[in-house]
DNA sequence: CATATACCCATTGACGCCCATATAATCCCA
DNA sequence: TGGGATTATATGGGCGTCAATGGGTATATG
């Protein structure tokens, strides 16, 4: 499986040091399985994590918005003066920087989200919240949701 | 046959692995056929899972979305965080995730549903119920149809 | 020299792999 | 076509490996 998917739950010791679930870990490419970028989340009090090769991709889609607009430079500024980039060590595990640490609400628990091509590092009581949340809003609109999980073809 | 159909009610044992039914096993295809993804359904208290291909297929469809809009979290967020992939073992079984089980009330046996391209698992007396009650609903909407459209005058 | 971080080793529990058996399904040949 | 032989499926259990976690020590970096 190349996607990150599900939901764990991981201890962060006196270090600093947490572990990137194993199933994350099999996600970066073989080359690079040693390095993640980390930013915070635009939207949500969260971390974001994904392989430096999703950088591009990110680039993409800034690049696709409208140059002149103010959500161009507030995304640019936004995501890639505040990008992180982070070892993982022999055991799996990588250090979360402070500063995001804070900006999620992190203290002794993190709960990693997969989000598809990327990943979400929250606090773990946040994180199921908004879970539920965002699964609510959905549900209003049961069209929506019926769409993409319906077989097409 | 590449559909998921008929059912099947197996054994979980102490360690919590159940037999994917064999026929259910040949509808993966054969480069995934040791992976499922897993999820809770959006209308019943079961578990849904296929193979991992119509997970790639979803993501597609996700990643099309505007990146920026609040959909595309709630999508990324209610679909990927709470999928789980599992694996396949060489004698056809597979773990449930404690969390799933108890989503679904099942203990130490599940009945496995085809549902054509994806299938469920419930606990066995539910599921059944769970038939009869959609057999007696498709009925009753039957003969409210014929009355429709025979009754003239 | 002090703090942070990487590497090494150890522990525990979960999971995957292997082997074994019983029952059911299929085959094959006289 | 009957019936023994072979194969497949569901199930049970032993055991090695790996993931998550904890801690000691070396190394780096200012």
């Amino acid at each position: 499986m190349d996607l990150f998917v599900s939901k764990y739950i991981n201890k962060i010791d006196k270090k600093g040091r947490v572990s990137l679930p194993s199933s994350f870990r099999n996600v970066l490419p073989k080359a690079n399985r040693n390095e993640i970028i980390l930013y915070k989340s635009i939207k949500t009090p969260s971390i974001e994590g994904c392989g430096v090769g999703r950088l591009k991709e990110i680039a993409k889609r800034i690049n696709n918005l409208d140059f002149f607009s103010e959500d161009y430079d507030d995304f640019s500024t936004s995501i890639f003066s505040e990008i992180i980039t982070t070892n993982i060590d022999k055991e799996g595990r990588f250090l979360i920087p402070e500063e995001l640490k804070l900006y999620a609400g992190i203290k002794n628990e993190a709960a990693f989200f997969g989000q598809g091509h990327y990943f979400q590092i929250w606090e773990p009581k946040k994180g199921l919240k908004n879970t539920e949340d965002s699964r609510r809003r959905l549900l209003k609109e049961k069209k929506s949701l019926r769409m993409m999980l319906t077989q097409h073809k």
